[in-house]
DNA sequence: TGCAATTTGTGGACTCAGCCCATAAACTGG
DNA sequence: CCAGTTTATGGGCTGAGTCCACAAATTGCA
């Protein structure tokens, strides 16, 4: 077990020859060459100057590429969660959602909310959209669980996933606005005030 | 252009050599054995008596396995909503997602909801499911929609999804609760209330 | 009876994502 | 110089999904 990360000077082994940045910046221009479905890894590896096999040291997945900067900003959910303080578990799901969102202006939509109909087998896409959507709506749910002590479990990942969706249903309409789209928190304010409004009051403080 | 569908006693054309109910009969053998990530589709194929790609002549993709009860109850989701009647639009589709439900009993547990862990290539479960949950969300926006004349289509879309999620959310908990989990229902009706009653009375009525 | 049209079954070939493995290369510290 | 560690690479493999050409089985019509 080796605590130094991947890029620390004095670290043993052989150092990085690339880099996440580099295949994001290849997979970029490729995609907007030939969509995201006619690209191929092998195109995008060698396009950044490494093998086939080495991009999946970077990555987990192709589609992973699609939401370079939506994980990037969702890794800052708990942070936000925290940061809404005590107030009810609503307005704060509410208000951290809003915080992630606000890092969205209209010149930064991800490749996921363009390529819609671009993909290449059966709902690519959609698996990688609702991978991240449960592993978001886990956390949430846990996060409400845990400020409603003793809460029913089905209600908080209800609340979660809808609240999440409404999120997600935003970013598209959003995304799918054009240049006169703006940024994209109001959008995702209007979907989700109404999910908080319903499940205000339902989750009991401890 | 033939209206004729595919098993019209007069129709020209080799007759079916197979059915859908053979392979999902085959699939089900398999996948009680092997699970589903472990069984082909060349061995269903097989199984059944015919071809890999006679396989693809009945079914789309090899999830559409997995959705075979889901999307029989889901067809009737479009009638449902007529037979909710003119009442208030959160409510006719509070009332449609229920009759939906009441299809499932404690022993009609889909296949998608109990091979959750066991899927093969990365998030198979996930784009089936969400390319069904995207579908049905076309179907309830444009209901609430032409319900509510002129309203948002942000608000409709996000109605949409965060009531098809909870559902769904609804479904996983039910499917998990083993043996004693009863009928769908009640734990649909659980979880989509609260989303309900949040969107209630923004759809002004025409 | 024969012939076109139509529909299904089938085998073969292909692309590509994802995975595994063995090996080489590049660095660390001793 | 050596052991340990980490990355890079090539090769091979499985399996889903697609395409295509051709065979087989049925219809209606001449």
């Amino acid at each position: 077990m080796n605590a130094r990360g991947p890029d620390e000077p004095g670290r043993p082994g052989r150092p990085r020859g690339s880099s996440r940045e580099m295949l994001q910046e290849a997979a970029s221009e490729l995609f907007l060459e030939q969509t995201y479905a006619r690209t191929t890894i092998e195109q995008i590896a060698r396009h950044a100057g490494v093998s086939r096999n080495t991009f999946f040291n970077y990555f987990q997945a192709k589609s992973d590429l699609l939401w370079v900067e939506v994980d990037v900003s969702l890794e800052r959910l708990p942070a936000a969660l925290r940061a809404a303080g005590p107030s009810e578990p609503t307005d704060a799901v509410r208000r951290a959602l809003l915080d992630v969102a606000s890092d969205f202006g209209p010149a930064r939509v991800p490749w996921a909310l363009t390529q819609q109909e671009l993909m290449a087998t059966t709902g690519e896409l959609e698996a990688s959209a609702l991978s991240r959507l449960s592993a978001q709506a886990h956390l949430l749910a846990g996060f409400v669980a845990r400020r409603a002590d003793g809460a029913d479990g089905l209600l908080c990942r209800g609340f979660a996933v809808a609240v999440l969706s409404a999120a997600a249903a935003a970013a598209v309409e959003w995304a799918g606005a054009g240049v006169a789209r703006g940024n994209l928190a109001p959008y995702v304010d209007a979907a989700i005030a109404p999910v908080c409004e319903g499940f205000r009051g339902r989750f009991s403080q401890p």
